[in-house]
RNA sequence: GGCGCGUUCGUCUAGUGGCUUAGGACGCCGCCCUCUCAAGGCGGAGAUCGCGGGUUCGAAUCCCGCACGCGCUACCA
């Protein structure tokens, strides 16, 4: 059919953010899409009106937006098959179920809720094999229907399915998958208040919008033979199916909140970047076959296939995310990592201060092998925005000893008569008072980072020194003089 | 309970019958480099490939059984 361009949809319900198991399905979606041109949607499902979430669709399009996984249509795009929005399309859903009711693939049923609840205690009370819906529905006469649809019984329509038959699919990640229609329950296809069910909307809206590939979580692996029921019972052509392996919390049960955060939005505010989530999730569950671990979304898209898809589901490790977040940052360019850091800069307590880019783009090279994240340079090194107020205590043990007054005394005073000095400036000075005296580097070096950073480690302290530029580093080692002697 | 899917170092994974004393990465540990911390280099611990049977000269790789885990079992998706 759709082979020359597949056509791919990414479907999720609005309840209020995008969960890190949904990006991996839009980004599969996504790269398979870009890999063969073909057209990505997306499609809201928003059919269950108790779950619905003010403002939840925005939120999901921003979050998707920012990853960087684009559409071809949706609701804020357009295109040929809109709209994209299921509470906007229920006539349709609608009259394809009557359609199936005029030829007795699917009934009316007016049972209650109790009656439903009964059944399914007493279903369990004998331990049937399974519990089902019972069918009663289906047998009430024409004119029994007639008569409850006429003084408005609430009821719901529902799947018929023929006993005693084997559902076979082919699944391009599972292989042959088969059921059988005895345990296939008689399937709510339309609520009574109109809406309706996923199974219903799913399958009607892939065949309407010509989805070739349907890529979605193993969680739908079990409900998928009541989506051929349905293909067949229209005359539908079926996509092809490909159900992913879950992503996993630590203790290997589906991965949820509480086990932490799950939220998309919970990682960007954290400081992640796209890049590296990215990365990250298309690497849990797939592998290319190498050793390659860095991915740019370039080379995905040019090496993903569903055939490489794993079958079990993987842990989500945030430890191997932070290694990526590292990898990713360190990679970009200087420039970029300035912009970055101004924004960040400009969320903080230094954002009245004024840093120039020259000194900003210093203190980046200076760091960029020590920070994970944007917000380290504060964190880690925050000697380079404001002078230290404390000292370490453990550091202070360590590395300031009886002389170091005296000695940093001595180093200041040579270092008042450099004129704009370069590191090697700094280096030379400290090197001579060294030598000099017949002491260690470290006697000097030592002191000099505590009075001027208040901390123990970091980097080279000339690179240090020279950064804060001479006077501010005369301006405290006077400080520290003052505040250690 | 029923049905389905899965099972290689702690975690992500390579591996599709011999090239495997099961490889890489993250994390952990040690050494080197070194003014500290990183980065980098080198090395180490860590998987009898869930278990038990087969098939085969030979199995992590093929077949069967079992166990365990997970998913589904809603007028939720």
């Amino acid at each position: 059919m759709n082979e020359i361009t597949p056509r791919l949809r990414f479907a999720p319900s609005p309840t209020g953010y995008l969960h890190i198991g949904g990006l991996r399905t839009a980004l599969y979606n996504y790269l398979f899409a870009k890999n063969k041109n073909g057209k990505l949607i997306l499609r809201i499902e928003d059919t269950d009106r108790k779950r619905f979430v003010e403002g939840a669709i925005e939120n999901l399009i921003d979050t998707l937006n920012w990853a960087g996984i684009s559409f071809d249509e949706g609701p804020d795009i357009g295109g040929e098959f809109s709209p994209y929005l299921q509470s906007e399309r229920l006539g349709i859903y609608k009259e394809l179920a009557q359609k199936l009711i005029s030829e007795g693939k699917a009934y009316y049923c007016f049972c209650t809720p109790e009656r439903l609840e009964k059944l399914k205690e007493e279903q369990q009370k004998q331990k049937l094999p399974q519990a089902k819906y019972d069918k009663y529905c289906l047998h009430l006469s024409k004119t029994e229907i007639e008569e409850k649809l006429n003084s408005c019984i609430p009821h719901v329509i529902r799947l018929n399915v023929k006993p005693d038959q084997k559902i076979i699919f082919d699944d391009v990640i599972r292989g042959t998958v088969e059921f059988e229609t005895n345990n296939i329950d008689d399937q709510v296809l339309l609520k009574s208040d109109g809406f309706p069910t996923y199974h219903l909307a799913n399958v009607v809206d892939d065949h309407l919008m010509a989805i070739s590939h349907v890529i979605r979580g193993e969680e739908w692996l079990s409900s998928t033979p009541k989506h051929i029921i349905l293909y067949d019972y229209f005359g539908w052509e079926k996509p092809i199916f490909a159900h992913l392996p879950l992503l996993l919390n630590p203790d290997k049960s589906k991965l949820s909140k509480r086990q932490g955060d799950v939220a998309v939005e919970d990682y960007r505010e954290k400081g992640y970047l796209k890049e590296a989530l990215i990365n990250f999730v298309a690497l849990l569950g797939w592998n290319y076959g190498d050793d390659k671990e860095f991915y740019e979304i370039d080379e995905l898209i040019e090496k993903f296939s569903l055939e490489r898809v794993h079958k079990s589901g993987a842990v989500f490790n945030i430890e191997k995310l932070n290694w990526l977040n590292f990898e990713h940052l360190r990679r970009k360019p200087d420039t970029e990592v300035l912009k970055m850091l101004r924004a960040e800069i400009e969320k903080s307590e230094f954002k009245d201060n004024k840093y120039s880019d020259e000194y900003l783009l210093k203190v980046i090279s200076a760091m960029k092998e020590r920070v994970s994240f944007i917000k380290e340079y504060l964190s880690k090194s925050p000697y380079f925005f404001h002078a230290p107020e404390t000292y370490e205590e453990q550091n202070l043990k360590k590395r300031w000893k009886e002389d170091s007054a005296e000695l940093l005394n001595k180093l200041k005073e040579r270092f008042e008569l450099l004129n704009n000095p370069s590191k090697e400036d700094f280096e030379k000075v400290l090197d001579e008072i060294a030598s000099q005296l017949g002491i260690s580097k470290g006697q000097l070096v030592h002191p000099l980072r505590i009075a001027v950073s208040g901390v123990g480690e970091g980097p080279g302290v000339y690179d240090i020194v020279y950064i804060l530029g001479k006077e501010e580093t005369i301006s405290r080692i006077n400080v520290a003089l003052q505040k250690l002697s």
